[in-house]
DNA sequence: TCAGTGATGTCAGTAACAGACATCATCGTA
DNA sequence: TACGATGATGTCTGTTACTGACATCACTGA
C-alpha cells in the first residue's frame, strides 16, 4: 500500500459532487471537500484549478474525441452531418456512465450561476474546436461557426432531457433525435 | 455640490477598463480600480457584483429591449425574422457609442478567460430570454431555443467584426449582414 | 427645523487560491 | 543492495475577492 490512498482526484470529485448536492456550492468550502475526501485543502487545489472545475474533469478529452470524430467524418458529409459524427462520439463517452450520476452533476450545475458559466464555458470551447476541424474539412468560416455552435446547444438539450427523462433511452438516440429537429428548424424555417 | 463627485459607477467603470487594458485583468485589484475612482474597495462591490460585472454594465437593459424588439415584431415574421429585430435593437443601443471603446472592451475580454466566460454567460442569459419571448409568439420549443441561440451567435460575431473593422460601417448593417449569412447556412446547408 | 434617506467610509472577517519548502514511499539504476 | 531521483502530498504563509455591520453626513420633504 502507497503512502496515500489512491485516486485522490476521484475522491475529490465524489466528495465535491455530494457536498454541493447535500448543501450547495456556495455553502461548500474546498476545505471540506478535501476533509471529506481525506486530503488538505492545498491538494484540492493542486488537482482541480479552482472550485468549480472539480465537476468538469473529463471535458478535454471528450473535446478531443468530439474533434476527431469530427475530423474522422467521411469526406463527403456535410458540416452538419460531420457535427452530428461528433455528437456521436460524445453520446458514445457519456452515455456508457450511470445517468443518475450525470442528472446528480446537471442538477448541481443548474442551480448555481457559476458552475453554468463554467458550463457554458467548456461549451464554447468545445464549440470553437469544431469549428477549426469544420474549416479544416473545407468548410467556409461562417458555415463552420453555425454548425459548431448549432451542435453544441443540441449537444446540451440532449445531454439534459436524456439525463432527466423517465424512459431511459439511448444517450446517442437522444443526441439523433435533437439533431433532426435542429435539421427540421433550419430547413423548414 | 455633494459630499462626493457623482457617477462613481461610471468612474469605477472607466478606471477598471484603464487598468484591465494597462495590466491585465488578473494584475488589478479591486482596490486600485476604487482608488483610481477616488472611491473606496467597498464602493466598488456596492456597485458590481464582482471584478468581471464592472465591464457588463449596460446588460440587464440590452436585454430588455432586445426582447422588446422581439415581442413587438409583426405577427407574421418567422423566428429569425423576429431574432433579426432584436438584433437590430440591439445594434440601435450598442453602435452609437464610440467605436474604439466597444474595441478596447473586447479585447480586454477576449484577453482574459474568466471575462470571456461572463460574457458567454451574458449571452446564453439574452438567449435564454429571446426563447422564451419566441415561445410566447408561438414558436415550437425546439425552433425557438435554436434561433435563440443563433442569433447570440450572430450577434457575437458581428459585435467583434464591427468593433474591429478597419472600415467602419454601420453596426446594424453588419448585424444584418451576419444575419444573411446565417439564412444561407441554414437554407443553403 | 428636523427626522429620514441614500451613498459612502471604516473595520473586521471569511474563504478562494498560490508560492515555497519539507516529507517520504516508490522506482530505476549502479 | 544501496541510493539518488521523482512525484504526490502535507505544512505554512500570504494575497485578494468579497461580505456583514455600523458610522457618517449631504440632501430632502414635511
Amino acid at each position: 500500500m502507497g503512502r496515500w490512498q489512491p485516486d485522490s482526484e476521484g475522491r475529490l470529485q465524489e466528495a465535491a459532487l455530494a457536498l454541493y448536492a447535500e448543501r450547495g456550492f456556495d455553502q461548500t468550502t474546498a476545505a471540506e471537500i478535501a476533509a471529506r475526501a481525506g486530503v488538505t485543502e492545498r491538494t484540492f487545489f493542486r488537482h482541480f484549478a479552482d472550485k468549480r472545475e472539480v465537476l468538469f474533469g473529463r471535458s478535454s478529452i471528450l473535446k478531443d474525441r468530439i474533434v476527431a470524430a469530427v475530423v474522422a467524418a467521411p469526406a463527403d458529409a456535410g458540416p452538419l452531418d460531420a457535427v452530428g459524427a461528433g455528437l456521436d462520439a460524445a453520446a458514445a463517452m457519456l452515455g456508457q456512465g450511470r445517468r443518475d450520476l450525470a442528472a446528480r452533476r446537471l442538477a448541481v450545475i443548474a442551480a448555481n450561476p457559476e458552475l453554468r458559466e463554467r458550463e457554458l464555458a467548456k461549451l464554447a470551447d468545445y464549440a470553437a474546436a469544431v469549428s477549426a476541424a469544420l474549416r479544416d474539412r473545407g468548410v467556409r468560416d461562417a458555415q463552420a461557426t453555425m454548425a459548431a455552435e448549432a451542435g453544441m446547444t443540441v449537444f446540451r438539450v440532449a445531454l439534459g432531457r436524456w439525463a432527466n427523462a423517465a424512459d431511459a433511452g439511448d444517450l446517442g438516440a437522444v443526441m439523433r433525435a435533437s439533431l433532426d429537429e435542429l435539421r427540421e428548424v433550419t430547413t423548414g424555417g
